[in-house]
DNA sequence: TAGTGGTCTAGACCACGCC
DNA sequence: GCGTGGTCTAGACCACTAT
């Protein structure tokens, strides 16, 4: 069913949390390792190099692994879906849909929707609680095939995406942009908030596995509620700063041109 | 000298960037790639790893690879060095030294840093600017081990970075923890600007190849002057939403909690 | 059904760290 | 000099897509 390289992978994360390999220590040879498992030492490899990816090991030539720290669970699901990400920390998710339309696309988001002027997009105004309080303003843009099938969703209570996913609309790979603003007046009144207070915005463009684009969003966190983590290191740098977006360098910017 | 993987990576990157294969085209089969760049499919195969992890390219079984979008360039160095990244954007960096001073680690510059209580550190408060405009305020504790070696750095001048990897210091892995403050008054002195004005916080600890901690910095940017992309994707997702420290939370939290 | 990417093996040689 | 991880090859089989 699931690849040897995941299960080993899988056993070795287990192996680092249950504290056999601590954080500092050092991880048996591949050999070993190959031998321990039964497998090729190319697939204990591609185990460990997934590991390498989340930051959980390090490598270098001549010299074992090390490890570097316990491994974090959240995945990419956890990560989209607002639902699933507050169920894994043990929070009650709720939402309250402020509005729902169809409507021609603004020059942003066809641009990042990869539309032409004017197409329509299905535009969605959510605040999301955790355990009863607002944390969130999230404002989507989907595009109309993914948009239509909202229709069936009850927003209130169900995670779109899930409800997506059944119909077959998959996210695949997203882009985020994060910086900070301060809460215009309606964000305040979303969140129940003092307007000026600092809030996290996070930009999204997700796609299907095609890189098809899917949803573009603009989310504003409560600065005090949430905060993103990011592990990088020589060999896997997926972070990138960058100059933000002003009035000027918008249009000429490539962090927000689409596609 | 470099590796065959890492040459046909770059390869593929620049045929991507010049617009032979376009975002949404499919690229041609690992066969086709192994013949004509002479090498085995495992080679191609290792290349186009690395594209997909940079969310360059989607790949599904029994489909050729889509490309999803044209490679950025920036790497790990630059995400580190505030100075290499300036220069990358074409501004001039510079920065203004606040304090330097030893002293004993405070609580939680002792956990971050895996040092005991009341161990020295060199914190260092700096402001940097760009094109002479402040945007950022970096509060860094340094281990003594690398602190030390400031003494021999200019640093309103110099990147401490690139001076502590001539002495042997080097920064291989990093942790970044982001959210959202308003500007205290002393952080809108040290910035001129308004106080209460949203600041992206950046909390990052970052560690020698080893996993060694080498320093552990809370950097605040001007909101609307920078701003972090991440590409993510089903298969590889470095990026993690949290819930923000709290004084009651933070305690118990490993990730955050302030200076 | 042919082509494609995903997984896995067995073996080779090399560059580097450590003793 | 020995053990380690890094690179590369050649070939096999499988699961899935496209037609």
């Amino acid at each position: 069913m699931t690849a040897l390289y995941q299960d080993v992978a899988l056993r070795l994360r287990r192996a680092i949390s249950d504290g056999t390999y601590p954080p500092g220590s050092q991880l048996p040879s591949e050999h070993e390792l190959a031998e321990w498992f039964g497998v090729a030492r190319s697939t204990i490899r591609h185990a460990l190099a997934m590991l390498g990816e989340d930051g959980v090991v390090a490598s270098h030539r001549g010299a074992r692994r090390t490890v570097l720290a316990v491994p974090r669970l959240q995945n990419f699901g956890e990560l989209r879906s607002f639902s699933l990400w507050a169920r894994s920390i043990g929070a009650e998710p709720s939402g309250r849909v402020e509005l729902l339309e169809r409507r021609a696309a603004t020059e942003v988001q066809a641009r990042e929707l990869g539309l032409s002027a004017d197409d329509p997009v299905i535009y969605v105004v959510r605040v999301r609680l955790l355990d009863g309080k607002p944390v969130m303003i999230e404002r989507t843009a989907y595009v109309e095939r993914a948009g239509l099938l909202l229709s069936f969703v009850d927003l209130e209570r169900e995670s779109i995406s899930e409800r997506l996913e059944e119909h077959g609309i998959v996210f695949a790979h997203a882009e985020h942009t994060i910086d900070a603003v301060n809460a215009t007046p309606d964000d305040a009144r979303l969140l129940a908030i003092e307007p000026g207070l600092a809030l996290l915005r996070e930009r999204r463009r997700a796609t299907d596995p095609r890189g098809q684009a899917l949803e573009w969003s603009e989310d504003r966190y409560v600065g005090d509620a949430v905060a993103f983590t990011i592990r990088n290191s020589i060999a896997l740098s997926p972070l990138v700063r960058d100059r933000a977006a002003t009035p000027e360098t918008a249009a000429a910017s490539t962090t927000n041109s689409g596609n």
